[in-house]
DNA sequence: CGAATTTAAATGCAAATGCATATAAATCGA
DNA sequence: TCGATTTATATGCATTTGCATTTAAATTCG
């Protein structure tokens, strides 16, 4: 470990990292309040609860897609319940949790949100970087999970 | 507009950067808190404010480099004033306006965390990617903005 | 010059976050 | 089986954030 030293490419690729993705979900995160929507986490919560189906998906599930703590899992579906986009459903197999399952009102919202969100995918990433570009991007960014 | 449509590479592209960067950030910042560390920001901060020298740096010409909406630089540069990392020295140019100026105890501050943050980048982008390929992504990335 | 506008920075307040802990059901083990 | 432990989720409280607004100095322009 002594002696470990980071190099230039390291450093650039780190700042890279770290100001690009930030900025791009600037960005995405003014698009939404601009068209009076709420933000990318809801998006992404809404996204996994309506793939979830009418089961619904257990929080617990949701932590490891959506990446974030329990606590702030469990404080975002009251948000979504309380906004009427998702319902907290009684979980029969163990009645220590619930289900989220989303309704009409979310699935709704999430298409709304789904448009806008595709205009940035496409002004942001689609327009910026070729095909190929866009695959090496991805495979890189994969390596390094 | 219409008609346009989102391709599978930019899809990949785009949940490869929003994911692997939270994850990453969320790692470094666990190392630091891990040493009894203050946060990422903090670290940015510090090191803008230091690369400024003796002169300071003004809070407008922090925002940019951080990334921070303005409130948000306001009451960083509260916090590091509170735990005597920096100096807000008057400004004689513009009365409005003040200098942040780094003190001894942040420079010692900002050293202890480089240690810990140069471990993370080893760790988490250095060993993982090959030296071509960190400039690669570094290029990439730089070309979203 | 002097009123109107712009710019730099701070702040009151409501909402969100982080942390530790609480609650309560499920599972484990003697 | 029953107390001990683990797991799922929620919540109280302090800190941080976001937004809108305030304060005050600088700049613009008739």
């Amino acid at each position: 470990m002594l002696g470990m030293s980071i190099d230039n490419e390291t450093t650039q690729a780190w700042q890279s990292l770290h100001i690009t993705s930030r900025a791009l979900i600037e960005q995405v995160e003014a698009a939404f309040k601009k068209a009076d929507l709420p933000s990318l986490s809801w998006y992404d919560a809404l996204w996994e609860i309506e793939k979830a189906g009418e089961e619904g998906i257990r929080p617990n599930a949701l932590i490891p897609q959506l990446l974030l703590p329990q606590y702030q899992t469990s404080r975002l579906l009251d948000r979504l319940v309380n906004a009427d986009l998702i319902d907290r459903v009684v979980c029969d197999e163990d009645r220590r949790g619930c289900r989220a399952v989303i309704t009409p009102k979310g699935k709704d919202m999430r298409a709304r949100m789904w448009i806008i969100y595709e205009k940035c995918l496409d002004e942001f990433m689609q327009k910026k970087l070729g095909k190929d570009e866009r695959a090496t991007l991805a495979q890189l960014l994969n390596k390094l999970r």
